[in-house]
DNA sequence: TAAAGGATAATA
DNA sequence: ATTATCCTTTAT
C-alpha cells in the first residue's frame, strides 16, 4: 500500500468552479476489498448552489440534498434515471449546498470497463448510493495528488444534460482536459 | 431518437 | 397513494 498526498479539506472550501478546474490531473482511489482502484479525473462540473437552477440543491434542503449542504470533502452519489449513479464532491462552506460532478475518468489501476460518463465511471469504480456521505479523507475512498506533476490546458464548455436549468443551461461550468480520450463527449 | 428504470419530492 | 421529474446509457 502506498502512501497518498490526499487532499485536504480546505482544497475543497473554496469557490466551486474553482474546485472543479483544480480537481481536474488529481486521482480518484478506491479501495474494495483489498483491490486499490484508481483513476485520474479528467472531466468535473460544478454545480454552484442554489441558485444555480441546474443543481438538485436549488430546491431547498431536501433529504437527498442535505450532504450537498454539509461540510465540503464529501461524497454526494444518487441514483439518476433509475439505473446509474453520479459521484459529486462537496465544495465550498456547510450551508452553501455547492458540489462538483466528475463526469469522466482514466483508469489507471484495476478500473474495468469505461469510464466514459458519470454513469460508467460510478460503475466502474464501484461507486454506489451506500458511498453516500462518504468522508473523502478517509482510507478507503479519497482523492489525491498525483505523484508526478503534469501540465495541460483545460477547456471550459457549457454543462451536460441541464436544458431544463433555464438561463444557467448555458453557463460554461464544465471542465476537461484538452485532448483527453477519456471525455465522455467532445 | 426514444425507451428504460428507480428513487425522490410534490400533490392529494 | 399516486404522479412527474431526472446532472444518462443503451438499443432500436
Amino acid at each position: 500500500m502506498k502512501r497518498y498526498k490526499k487532499l485536504p479539506r480546505s482544497f475543497y472550501a473554496r469557490d466551486t468552479a474553482q474546485v472543479a478546474q483544480d480537481l481536474l490531473g488529481k486521482h480518484l482511489v478506491h479501495v474494495v476489498d483489498g483491490v486499490e482502484r484508481h483513476a485520474r479525473i479528467v472531466e468535473a462540473e460544478a454545480y454552484i448552489g442554489a441558485h444555480d437552477l441546474a443543481s438538485h440543491s436549488s430546491k431547498g434542503i431536501t433529504p437527498r440534498t442535505a450532504i450537498m449542504y454539509g461540510p465540503p470533502g464529501f461524497a454526494y452519489v444518487y441514483l439518476i434515471y433509475g439505473m446509474h449513479h453520479c459521484m459529486n464532491v462537496v465544495t465550498e462552506q456547510e450551508g452553501h449546498g455547492a458540489a462538483v460532478l466528475l463526469r469522466a475518468l482514466e483508469p489507471i489501476a484495476n478500473v474495468d470497463g469505461n469510464t466514459k460518463g458519470p454513469g460508467l465511471l460510478c460503475r466502474a469504480m464501484a461507486i454506489d448510493k451506500r458511498m453516500n456521505g462518504h468522508d473523502l479523507l478517509s482510507e478507503d475512498f479519497f482523492i489525491a495528488e498525483p505523484e508526478t506533476k503534469e501540465s495541460f490546458s483545460i477547456v471550459a464548455s457549457p454543462r451536460i444534460g441541464v436544458a431544463y436549468a433555464a438561463d444557467w443551461a448555458e453557463a460554461h461550468l464544465r471542465f476537461h482536459i484538452e485532448g483527453n480520450p477519456f471525455i465522455s463527449r467532445k
